[in-house]
DNA sequence: TTGAAAGCGTTACCAT
DNA sequence: ATGGTAACGCTTTCAA
């Protein structure tokens, strides 16, 4: 614009050999200055003009053939399905990627779309991540974690309800909050429990999961469990609410908090009481089910931290020997309230 | 394990050559089988033999040798503020995130960790993305925007509250928000107006220009502003609450639903009445906010969704040469409820 | 102290 | 129809 370059027909890329060129050295005493090789002793003279040259054509190194070169990336990979996590799950994942950079990891996020099982790794496993953080992929198998393994990942991590062999498991068990939930109602003399299993799509892996917690919680107890699909939105709340009395249900895990306090409003219109007539329960713990009347009772999940997990991904990117073990996650307890 | 390697003292990543090897052809031959190129003619003997090869090896193409080769790439940059963003804003960047991928783009999440302006910048160009999203980013200028350019970025898009020069800018004006709000309670005849400023770090870039449109919207006319910090916790609401009388307002614009719940529910509990006594209105329009009661007043954003950007960007990818444009790209209506 | 050259894995041009 | 070869941009060993 202001200045016209030499005599490229237009802006092209400059590379480290345009930097050597304009200094008047080689690429190769280019590349000491720039990357600070302590093993050869450069004059200052020359470190500077190298500089100079480098910041007036506006050179940045190239990612791409550094690593081709190293052999090996800081790239981790985040296969990340579809689903509309709620606000925990993102806050984790955004305090992963967070702390994964701050270990100074590349993060690229992934959705694998639709492709097979099989099509998935293969692609995760082109950009030779060093490793591999997969968030209950369902897709991840024995074989996958093989693949991605010799692509030179040294790390292969999956958070997932069952483990995963080969891979470092944290198995993260969702049954323990249905069980949690459902226990409470029990224990408090419920016998008759509806369990809220949300119709988006996307959150069937988790709702399946806490309804078979929530399954055993009842085994043997004498009391019985009714699934009840519901929407999140105000109809479908409301309809559910108007058929009320005719489930004879007299409690309810309603999945996560946010589907809890649309239901319990729901109910309340409707002039069933609470806890009365019937109990509510959540899940999730957030700070809004405290602010209802009456307070809603809740399963608080104890997770894992996004800091956590990025440091234990950094341990076994640096001691890819280690054996993969198999870690249990997840805690769940109940924050009994009002609502039952 | 089951099978030892013919020779390799490790397990090494197989290449193309590997596989040209097994199969007794060139890498020329592989290269054009496995992209299934259309300028030559393979005999099917041949890709045949190419295929199971690469199979039995597990072969994976490399994509930095791929890019490097090709001279460009498809990382779509995403450089990510580290604030603790609403689900409105998780949603959008999750959506972002997913048709990004679906058009093919490997979405690459850089947060730009403490690194000053300059510096980030080089980093994110050292990856040599098609495109960068910035959302927000404050240390996007003039000059960062010339060098992603300069080091073969397509397409620059700024989603922030002001146009970047050369940058696609879609200017997202967060004053409108607190200007809707606090017009609405001054229409209403509301003359003291509390605004909440979040206390949580990170969010005060929202903050301030949401309050700077509340300053806006009571110029002139006779109403008045009072910031009101408030941390989104049980005891700060609290804390608030019970000082409210002595600060004689008569409205309170909150910054978004979750603090507007927040502090209402507080309010409630100080026996002030809402909307007789103090009006309140927050913004996002979570479904949350219509299940208390009174049901809360809000602003209703209207957003570009990330599916939409996804699109914009691709375009701007495939048209270098258009002009980067500036477009308004929010809008903000207040959807009169109940707490005003 | 600096430079020449090899090589990382791919693809595309040009021969055969 | 297939193979040799050069080139992408970088780092690093070896020589001068």
């Amino acid at each position: 614009m202001s200045q016209t370059p030499k005599k490229s027909a237009e802006r092209s890329v400059p590379t480290s050999a345009d930097v050597a060129r304009l200094a008047g050295v080689s690429r190769a005493t280019v590349s000491y200055v720039l990357n600070n090789a302590s093993s050869v002793r450069i004059s200052e003279a020359t470190r500077h003009r190298v500089r100079e040259a480098a910041e007036e054509l506006g050179y940045v190194p190239h990612a791409a053939a550094r690593s081709l070169r190293a052999g090996h990336t800081r790239t981790v990979l985040l296969p990340t399905a579809a689903f509309p996590a709620g606000p925990l799950h993102q806050q984790f994942l955004q305090e992963l990627q967070w702390a994964l950079r701050r270990l100074d990891y590349t993060v690229v996020q992934h959705g694998s779309l639709g492709l097979a099982g099989g099509e998935a790794v293969r692609a995760w496993a082109e950009l030779r991540p060093v490793a591999v953080v997969a968030l209950g992929e369902a897709g991840l198998t024995p074989q996958g974690v093989g693949l991605l393994r010799r692509s030179g990942a040294k790390a292969v991590i999956s958070l997932a309800p069952r483990r995963v062999e080969g891979a470092h498991s944290l198995v993260i068990d969702q049954s323990a909050i249905g069980r949690c939930a459902v226990t409470h109602l029990v224990e408090r003399g419920r016998r008759a429990i509806g369990v809220v299993l949300p119709r988006e799509p996307g959150l069937e892996m988790f709702a399946e999961h806490r309804m078979d917690g929530a399954r055993q919680a009842v085994a043997g107890s004498g009391a019985r469990i009714e699934p009840l699909p519901l929407s999140y939105d105000e109809e479908s709340a409301t309809a559910l609410a108007a058929r009320w009395r005719t489930l004879g249900l007299d409690a309810v895990y309603a999945y996560n908090d946010d589907y809890a306090m649309l239901l319990m409003r729901a109910l309340q219109d409707e002039g069933v009481d609470i806890p009365g007539e019937t109990a509510v329960v959540g899940a999730d713990d957030l700070l809004l089910g405290r602010l209802l009347r009456p307070r809603l009772t809740t399963v608080h999940i104890d997770m894992i931290t996004g800091q956590q997990l990025a440091e234990l991904v950094d341990r076994a990117v640096r001691e890819p020997e280690a054996e993969p073990g198999t870690h249990r996650v997840m805690g769940a307890r109940t924050v009994h309230r009002e609502s039952s």
